[in-house]
DNA sequence: TATTCTGTCACGGTTTTCCGTGATATAAAA
DNA sequence: TTTTATATCACGGAAAACCGTGACAGAATA
């Protein structure tokens, strides 16, 4: 052992095998060491009250305490190491959520087995990283179009009524939409009725959420 | 000219230079050819009155029609270019922007121009297509955090509040949260009044665009 | 211990929204 | 030319939202 600082890790996954060969994988590597593993949620919280580490390599489907749980018990007690999530599910909105919560990296379970290794040397330098594969669906995600329903929704209504719908989302009541329009009570009151049967809601929340979901504001 | 279909491109930037720079990297490639070229978005919706292409190229920043324009314009009228966006503002929201109204692929104009032809061919297979350092842009946003500013007024309100706010978005009214809730419908109106005040707006269309905008639901 | 915060509930009154139903004029489409 | 779509207005009534004010218990905090 050098005067090199290595950066300490450590594995919370349910299953042992796979503990196994990152840890085989990573001994490859002599600025990195392992220092801990957990084979659940509650194993990893109690081992972080007595320990630390650099970086946590964490499974988000655990038994007792699941990955994203952990996360926001992390982030309660203000625990730091910087954590690179790894799931068999590489769906983008559950990345972006755990990203959210305080995530450094996520790495699909089908990942080349560098990738962890290079995971774990970027999050350790502040940087966030993303597997290959998850890139690509995140840059596939990104020209999705939006809703295809609403857009149905959308050309069923009319000019006026857009008008009316973004004076509603500006937080005005009926008289004041009126008034900025020029137009009676009674008239704005109409489009409002033809808005709410037109776009399937319940009343001006449903409204305002439409527009803004909807962009039109 | 042999039995090959060429690609047949157009392309749409006010600079001169840049469009013969394109054709120049263009020229190299059998399967590519290079149909047509305007310097304003006003010549390119010309153009397509009487001539069509398999892909345009097209910028965003032209004098007279800018890009934006023409693509909603294409829409329209039902055209059908795949259209590779050639901008040198690579925001991310721009991005987001293009591709919903149809674009097929995006280009940061400092790119390799390789990616030009890689571009091209990607589109026209059917894919989307965007630059290495556009790819990288997108990724990194992903794991950016929303808004700091409301933040505040997020910590200003209660988990009871939160539960109520959240409900409101659901189009329920204040006896069906209350029901709910198992609370009295009085109850339900007090944190409706104390949401108001501390997300300072006017009325439930405020409540459900904050909600919605802090990504509470 | 005293104070603040949270969650609960009540009452009365005003304002606004929501709903149905119907009418008229104009312009566009079938 | 008849029909449809749009924009306008009216009335009446029920339902819901909004507002102020006050109160009480338990938990957390100072």
């Amino acid at each position: 052992m050098g005067k090199l600082k290595k950066i300490k890790v450590h594995i919370a996954d349910d299953h042992k095998v796979l503990i196994d060969g990152i840890i085989a994988v990573l001994k490859t590597e002599s600025e990195i060491e392992v220092v801990g593993c957990s084979l659940n949620g509650e194993q990893v919280l109690q081992w972080y009250e007595s320990n630390s580490s650099d970086v946590l390599i964490l499974d988000i489907n655990m038994p007792k305490v699941d990955g994203i749980s952990v996360l926001q018990e992390f982030k309660k007690r203000n625990l730091q190491p910087k954590v690179i999530i790894l799931s068999s599910y590489d769906d983008v909105k559950l990345v972006k959520e755990v990203m959210k919560i305080g995530a450094k990296a996520f790495l699909a379970k089908k990942c080349a087995s560098e990738e962890i290794i290079e995971a774990i040397k970027t999050v350790s330098s502040g940087e966030n990283y993303f597997s290959k594969d998850i890139q690509n669906k995140i840059v596939t995600s990104f020209s999705e179009k939006g809703d295809i329903k609403n857009t149905k929704l959308l050309k069923l209504i009319t000019d006026r009524e857009k008008e009316v719908l973004v004076l509603i989302t500006k937080e005005l009541n009926t008289r004041e939409i009126a008034e900025s329009l020029f137009i009676s009570v009674n008239t704005v009151e109409t489009h409002r009725k033809n808005l709410i049967k037109k776009l399937e809601v319940k009343n001006v929340v449903g409204l305002a959420l439409f527009a803004h979901k909807n962009k039109l504001i």
